[in-house]
DNA sequence: GTACGTGCAAAATGTTTGCATCATT
DNA sequence: AATGATGCAAACATTTTGCACGTAC
């Protein structure tokens, strides 16, 4: 995996003790955590990181293009290191997201039918940019 | 159109002035308003309306089914006045949320493979129980 | 050395709640 | 008359911001 230091300079973003560990806690955590998840997992790693900085760094990670917020439906943010297309399913009962392994994320995504899209375009004069499939889903 | 206070009665909710206001004038809109935009808007309806009232009454409506709470992925909730199935495009420069022809979205629901979605629970180890497809939009 | 990041605390935002009062049934 | 709704203000959760200090470049 590419160390964090390399990808900030590739980015343009000055790498700081508290930036690397926020996001290689980021990237190492599968359930795309929440602000104040992230404070507190990467705050072990780093001794004295504040909420701001925490703010500051998924502001300034988003930018760059190296990570991803998530709306919830619920009130809070999640974030995601994988900005690359994917699907995710949102649970019910938690603000919980879990991603759709990509291959059937794709095959639902390339169904969609871009001439139904079109339309939907001509009929309400907007330019669609993005089809976000969410999948509501409960523990089974 | 079927009059509140009917709704009301149906539903075992007790028709006060204020929720009278707020359900005639979420119905009226098409835009799926904000809790603040009821506020404004029915508060001109009726004098004396507070957001408490706006809040809980939103609750109650949402509980009796007779409204939708919806996820904008900007931190604040809009409200549906219908609830049927249907598909809704997010605008990316506002939180505004428009419907999609029920024609259109049903048509692109309906070609939703059923079997990935089974793949899918299969692999993740949970139940789906809505697909929410959300279009992402620019003003043309 | 300078531009930028950090951390504190305070503010802002959107929503929920406790409780006395009031209205609907 | 009794149950439940209202309205105020205060609490709440999450996020944003202003500013003095510190650190990476």
């Amino acid at each position: 995996m590419v160390p964090s230091r390399e990808l900030f300079e590739q980015h343009g973003l000055r790498c700081t003790r508290q930036r690397v560990a926020l996001f290689d806690t980021l990237r190492a955590c599968v359930t795309h955590p929440t602000a104040e998840e992230l404070f507190q997992l990467a705050g072990v790693r780093t001794l004295g990181l504040s909420r701001a900085t925490v703010y500051n760094t998924l502001v300034a990670l988003c930018e760059a293009g190296l990570a991803r917020r998530l709306a919830t439906g619920s009130g809070v943010w999640r974030f995601d290191a994988d900005t690359t297309e994917h699907l995710h399913v949102q649970m019910r009962d938690s603000s919980e997201i879990r991603d759709v392994p990509e291959d059937l994320g794709d095959r639902l995504i390339r169904n969609v039918p871009r001439e139904l899209l079109s339309e939907i375009e001509k009929t309400l004069g907007v330019k669609i940019d993005g089809v976000c499939i969410q999948l509501l889903a409960r523990r089974a």
